[in-house]
DNA sequence: CATGAATGAGGCTTCATTCAT
DNA sequence: AATGAATGAAGCCTCATTCAT
């Protein structure tokens, strides 16, 4: 019966396979499944007060299983961040490799990248850019400080060819362009953060969209070479 | 010699009062004292991190003493950018009431005046701007909320006058001026923040000064109302 | 054998259902666990230093289990006489429904059920008739606070029904059965706490139960309805 | 001059003595103010909860002020309820020196002195009933605690005698006269604490007077011999 | 004598993390 | 892999007591 030994035999790798592949996948889905919760408790209640518990909780786990898959707080923290991060740089190489574009629609393009990432994961955006405080940062794993910074430095690696080609063209004012990009950021997650805490004195009010838009006006005008250049 | 009496007399309430206000001086002393030490230590380890063990260490007092003087943990982190946010109103005070300043002239010494109230006191800036995360905006007693709500509003009132003028004298364009002094204090903060985090990646660089003079200039040029009024 | 194999079925369901059960059981004799300790701790040095870290040595448990069982320190405390009273309320619902019995009989087995429930769990007795001072009852939570309430004036209303029926039947003098109700735990808790408050001084000494039985017999005798009643 | 120098020198000796007794009087003053505050406090907030410093407020003075009258607050304590007990014990040798009442009329008496000392200082008796338990007496100093015993115990032994007085001329039951103290005093002790618990949960009803006149009758109806003498 | 600022031990409670099931 | 009970370190805060003025 060695047809039937031999299917049976290979059926058996497949179902294998089938179930070391369904594995990684149910693996990854509990790990996005954590994500999604502790950015919902993370964002509510800060990084100290939030306890693993209620993560946990918001998960519907418990919360032993969160060890499972993070090693600890920090990195669980640090991940969300990290997540973001990555996708932000992905749509940055997109803009970046859009050849099409002059400078200045190239800028537009980044700024709405910005915003787009933003809306996307808005909890986590503001979470990350208080990551930025000491007070979190420190506490990180050198892996994750690493990761961190090298993808950091990718973004405004980008952001910074961006200004350089813009000013090569006298386009842009001829400034240090990572001074330009380092402006261009802290503009963009200094509207976000204050809009943020202005929002928790008044519910009501939430002005971002139009403060954003009329932050890039300002930083667009500020930036345009002057005379001739310009004018043409 | 009855007059003589008389100046004795009085000799002895102004030596009374003197004990009074030599006691008032020394409790004033020592909060200044706590509030130095935990300025320190909040900005060397964050806000959770931080122990009040850990300030009265640094203030050299028992950990007790401190109860004296602060309610609580929460209080004593929000009376130093209380502190600060005093400080910098009358500061923008000085500037509102200057009265033979042009706009422009006036928003310059507006920017200077931000940058000198950080130089005076930067760790503590640096922790106001991350107080405005709700984390630790959420726990304060709600007079020191109104306090401090009453304090942003009232700086932020000043410099949107600030745009109003130089709009109305044609010298910026006309936009919203409460969405230019959120810019105006979001460009800042968001400069002076990202700068302080890539200190922690990286501790030798410091660009803050250079980037925060790019920014002003961008954001001078980017309000500036083109036209005749720039042209002459 | 489809009757086995819907027996192995339901086997399993009950193995299933026992698993279930033996956690609830294990925590529920965890919290009991606990609450003897509790009593022996708080007996031994009174509420206040009865510090939480003594209850956990005595339980063998870490000082945080205890919270996981109990909200808090005072709650902790109440439990031990809300259990008392508890069971103090079967009893007296024991002798309440008993029709057998003349109302001086049924007054006897009343006192002795006070005794019994006393020599079933004297620390904890002890410490009841103290929580009803301000000092404890003041911090407890409302829920507890209704429980004991709501129990002791059910405990109250059936001796104050005994009283009544005596009355009733001429066979106790005429008065407001509430306050002979009052009257009666008075005297059984006066006597317990004085016997209590005499063997600190002396450890030797012990006449609770004489004392409890001459004063039982005073009240018998004092409430005992003159007459030809009597005379019979 | 003589006599002005003379009498100029008794003047001083007198003025002296006077300060001397003014001292000694001003400082027991102090002492009944402190204790007064002190038993506002307790009486309130229960002994763990008041604070030296409530009590200091409360007396108008300052918290070390506070040690310079009594050596800590186990002492203050209870020196409130050595005062209560030796009042108790004169009041109670005043009945027992009056030698014109039969024994009945004694136990009257005794019974109206316990009620006169309660409504004398009621808080303070509360108190002191809740001292009896171990949590408070055992953290006194030997001193003390031999002190409050001696009162006690001179307390007790006068109430007994009264009973076996009455015993002896065939008034009372004849039992253990000691017994029948502690019945006496646990009763009176039991009501005025269970009316006092009972106020806790409902402010408005207050009937101590009339259960404690109830109280009595049983008692006293208890206790009465039979036969001849009673039918006489 | 009186003050009240300072002390610091100690209590309650929380919560990240571990581990037996 | 998942659970969730248990741990115990650590933090915040209170308050009795002391002591320099």
């Amino acid at each position: 019966m060695e047809p039937f030994a031999g299917k049976s035999y290979s059926v058996i790798i497949v179902a294998a396979m089938g179930i070391q592949e369904r594995r990684e996948k149910e693996k990854e889905r509990r790990r996005q499944q954590i994500m999604v919760a502790a950015k919902r408790v993370f964002s509510s209640r800060g990084f100290s007060r939030a306890t693993m518990e209620d993560i946990a909780r918001e998960a519907e786990l418990s919360s032993g299983t969160l060890y499972l898959y993070f090693k600890n707080k920090d990195e669980l923290y640090a991940s969300l961040s990290l997540r973001v991060l990555q996708y932000l740089l992905i749509r940055l190489e997109h803009v970046h490799k859009e050849k099409t574009l002059t400078a200045e629609e190239r800028l537009k393009a980044l700024w709405e990248v910005l915003y787009d990432v933003y809306t996307f994961d808005p909890l986590t955006i503001i979470n990350m850019f208080h990551l930025q405080s000491s007070e979190t940062l420190k506490r990180l794993s050198p892996e994750l400080m690493s990761e961190i910074r090298s993808l950091s430095q990718k973004a405004v690696g980008i952001i910074k060819t961006l200004f350089e080609r813009g000013t090569e063209k006298g386009q842009f004012i001829d400034r240090h362009p990572v001074a330009m990009a380092d402006i261009l950021w802290s503009l963009f997650s200094g509207i976000v953060l204050w809009e943020a805490s202005k929002k928790i004195f008044d519910e009501q009010k939430d002005f971002l969209k139009p403060t954003l838009d009329l932050g890039f006006e300002i930083f667009r005008r500020g930036i345009r070479a002057e005379g001739p250049a310009s004018g043409a």
